[in-house]
DNA sequence: CGGGACAACTTTTTT
DNA sequence: AGTTGTCCCG
């Protein structure tokens, strides 16, 4: 969406001449643009028209320096993105682009990676598995071990292999650093089984597509230098955000042609949490020596307020390249800062807000509008008031339609019929719906495989000869024959995809129990089948929009690439076996059978978000996280909850370099705004089941004043509450009304920030004081839980937080005034 | 073996 | 608060 704005301001280009694509862009982008070969650093503040010089450079390179689309390679981060450029570089060179690979790390990767089976090691077929199954075998592995789980939380252990995958480190490497840590031999020792296991069962999970493209290159230099000839333009967006697995196969494959040139921008890097390495870009001029660094700091985005207040708050980050976005864009409104007195009046202030914009400026669309938060557990507190209003709007992310668990059933039925040793798709199946099969059952069939070396669904399908199973052979052999028949309806490839789908559906029974769920969960079973069906309609699309690109050459091969419309899928048949690696390179036969969609599909199941498949155009309001809202850009932004502990988040405060990473984030959350920004907070919110007490954020502090207005008064504790006198209760469908409306666009009123009527009682929790230097004096009484009652000694204002010393009593304490759990009492 | 009641934990962010 | 996992009983 982000750029559809620019396309819709009409500079979309026209068509092809060499010196058109150097229209409307400033001296930097242009020397971007035509930059010649050899590395190139392109740092791109937010804002500054990266994608447009990426695609221009792009089609610069094809157009006028005659490169062959098909030796340009172009990664981004997420298949929105790509896709987008891959609209926007066949705008300027036409339907070449589709032969062009522009696609994800993870996309790219898998599709190289089925093509040498023979040196990976996974068939040409592999599967790909989740964040969620990436768990689940965790946990299993965990249990086969004995190790507790409240010791050792299985996200903890599952974060920690998926960062020891990133730095490249096998489970060998971990044990031996490993040491004499316990907790680290443990996590080791299911490092280990979980990547047998996954090996076992011919599958990657997202850490090793990238790893194991970097061992396939480290170890295999034929194939290497077969792509590394292939490939002469390398181009990486986000380089920021790249791990080390990454980083090693970007600069393995570009260390031919040395025509590589990253994107990126230092301050908007937020993926640390999954091994992104800022470095990676930070010391690029120093990976490759005679770079060119080209800084693009003009922004063509926001007001020169929004500007301001993004360049204050990342200011105080230490690690980063100086830069200073600058417009000639007018200074705009202020950012309105709105303290509300709990979430309702925090929703309800957004709704109305977005209400007016909407309803009272012709030309303004829901669309132009975003609510962002910090962690999606957030949206549903924000959900409320757009509800209530009857505003539409969208929540992207959170839980993704393939991650439904009727979706995920179907998908692991559809993957056992792809692949019959696919033993992880097995488990979760076997007794979906319910067979009678019970987990003793399947641990038996399981141990079975394993010692006997034969794959579940074998165990199953021999289950009578197995004295073991003798009870539950019969339903064993009942469920392979199911999935053996449903294998030959694949092969016999007489189905469309959809029909198989829907074929799947109604033989394992899936659609039945869902219908025949109990009364009571009726509303839920409705929206099961709804899933379901729209699986079906997605499958039936999916296969529409397949289409056969490029020609055959002569001498008989060519390369299959499936193009779905916007986004990519590859779906790939490969030559029996090809001879060499170039050829693997080069060569696919072209067989698209119902078995070949099936494998597309799947793996776009899993490679796509949900967010890739949302309709761009529909007109709603959208509610993400900032790390979803990377690369966006809206005219009106909410950035709500921001308050200390929620943004920067608690798990953040705790080392300079994640807090830094939180600014970060508070930057590129800023800076998507186009014209009008507003920060929300509530006063108390609840929070892991608690009413709490929020302080402000301390990136609202380090937004200089004269940028802010603030809506809602000081801070609670400090004097009576500003709103909240006038009982309002939950007044619903009222309008704004004219009252505090400025000319243009103002404030709202205040009947928005009250507190609901009757929230008040209940006992008062003791104010957590915020950042409020001023509320604290010398000789100034408080009371702490622990301590009792004080007086205030000497107070100290710090980096945005208050030191106070404090007499109990003769016993002195010196707290922080923003962890202190302190009541202000009043004289 | 399946279903229901109860307990515990959650909170970073995603390909 | 809400969900997810565990335990116990039929």
């Amino acid at each position: 969406m982000n750029e559809n704005y620019e396309q819709e301001r009409g500079e979309r280009l026209p068509p092809p001449s060499a010196t058109g694509l150097l229209e409307g862009l400033n001296p930097e982008q242009r020397e971007a643009v035509l930059h010649d070969e050899g590395p190139l650093l392109i740092l791109a503040g937010a804002g500054s028209g990266k994608t447009r010089v990426i695609t221009h450079r792009i089609a610069y390179l094809i157009r006028v320096r005659g490169v062959s689309p098909w030796a340009i390679l172009a990664i981004t981060f997420t298949n929105k993105a790509a896709a987008e450029m891959k609209s926007r570089i066949a705008d300027l060179v036409g339907p070449v682009t589709q032969s062009m690979w522009i696609g994800t790390f993870h996309s790219m990767f898998v599709r190289i990676l089925r093509r040498h089976p023979v040196e990976t090691g996974y068939s040409k077929s592999f599967a790909i598995i989740d964040t969620d199954d990436q768990r689940a075998l965790v946990r299993e592995i965990m249990r086969d071990l004995n190790i507790d789980e409240k010791l050792f939380a299985v996200n903890a252990v599952h974060g920690a292999i998926s960062r020891a995958k990133n730095r490249m480190q096998s489970p060998a490497a971990y044990r031996s650093q490993a040491g004499s840590d316990f907790r680290r031999r443990q996590i080791a020792e299911v490092y280990l089984r979980y990547q047998e296991r996954l090996r076992a069962n011919d599958t990657m999970d997202f850490d090793d597509i990238l790893v194991e493209t970097v061992r396939l290159f480290e170890g295999h230099p034929e194939v290497l230098a077969a792509w590394q000839a292939r490939f002469r333009y390398i181009l990486v967006d986000e380089y920021q955000d790249t791990n080390l697995a990454q980083y090693r196969a970007v600069n393995l494959l570009a260390a031919l042609h040395r025509n590589i040139c990253v994107v990126g921008d230092d301050d908007q890097s937020i993926y640390s949490f999954r091994g992104a390495d800022i470095r990676n870009i930070l010391e690029f001029e120093h990976d490759y020596r005679q770079t060119k660094v080209i800084k693009l700091e003009r922004n063509y985005r926001s007001t020169g307020t929004i500007l301001a207040a993004a360049n204050a708050v990342i200011a105080h980050n230490g690690s980063r390249k100086e830069k200073n976005l600058w417009t000639e864009a007018g200074e705009g409104e202020q950012i309105t800062f709105v303290r509300a007195a709990d979430h309702f009046a925090e929703t309800r202030f957004i709704a109305a807000e977005i209400d007016r914009y909407v309803r009272d400026h012709a030309g303004n669309s829901w669309r132009d509008v975003a609510v962002l938060y910090r962690v999606n557990a957030l949206s549903r507190s924000i959900e409320l008031g757009l509800r209530e209003r009857g505003i539409p709007y969208r929540v992207y992310g959170g839980l993704r339609f393939y991650d439904r668990r009727e979706i995920k059933d179907v998908l692991a039925y559809l993957r056992l019929i792809q692949n019959p040793g696919d033993d992880l798709s097995l488990a979760r199946v076997i007794n979906v719906p319910k067979r009678q099969i019970g987990l003793v059952t399947q641990e038996a069939v399981r141990s079975l495989g394993q010692r006997e070396g034969l794959t579940m669904l074998e165990v199953c399908r021999q289950a009578a000869y197995f004295p073991e199973l003798r009870r539950s052979a019969g339903k064993l052999a009942g469920f392979a024959a199911l999935i053996d028949r449903l294998r030959l309806d694949l092969a016999a490839s007489s189905h469309t995809l959809l029909e198989f789908v829907e074929h799947v559906l109604d033989k394992s029974g899936l659609m039945d129990e869902i219908l025949n769920a109990k009364e009571k969960n009726r509303e839920d079973s409705i929206d099961r089948v709804q899933n379901l069906r729209e699986l079906v309609s997605d499958a039936g699309e999916f296969e529409d929009n397949f289409t056969l690109v490029g020609e055959p050459e002569e001498g008989a091969t060519l390369e299959v690439v499936m193009a779905e419309d916007g986004g990519e899928t590859l779906a790939i048949r490969l030559p029996e076996a090809a001879e060499t690696a170039a050829e693997a390179v080069d060569t696919v036969a072209p067989v698209i059978d119902l078995a070949t969609l099936l494998e597309g599909f799947l793996e776009r199941a899993t490679l796509y978000s949900a967010q890739d498949l949302t309709d761009e155009n529909d007109d709603h309001v959208r509610l993400m996280t900032i790390h979803a809202a990377k690369g966006l850009e809206f005219p009106l932004v909410f950035l709500a909850c921001v308050e200390e502990g929620v943004f920067p988040a608690r798990q953040s405060m705790t080392s300079a370099e994640s807090l830094e990473e939180e600014r970060r984030l508070a930057y590129v959350a800023i800076t998507r705004a186009m014209q009008r920004l507003y920060i929300t907070t509530a006063r108390t919110r609840m929070l892991y089941g608690y009413q709490q007490e929020q302080p402000v954020s301390m990136f609202v502090d380090e937004i200089p004043k004269e940028y802010l207005r603030e809506i809602g008064g000081p801070a609670a504790g400090v004097g009576p509450a500003v709103f909240g006198a006038a009982g309002a209760g939950a007044a619903p469908r009222r309008r704004t009304g004219g009252e505090g409306r400025t000319p243009g666009f103002g404030v709202s009123p205040v009947s928005f920030l009250e507190r609901r009527g009757a929230a008040a009682p209940g006992r008062a929790t003791p104010v957590r004081r915020a950042v409020e230097p001023d509320a604290y004096r010398v000789g100034g009484r408080v009371s702490h839980p622990i301590f009792g009652r004080g007086v205030i000694v000497s107070v100290e204002a710090l980096a945005g937080d208050v030191i106070l010393e404090l007499d109990f009593g003769g016993r002195t304490k010196t707290l922080l005034a923003s962890q202190a759990n302190l009541t202000l009492l009043g004289n």
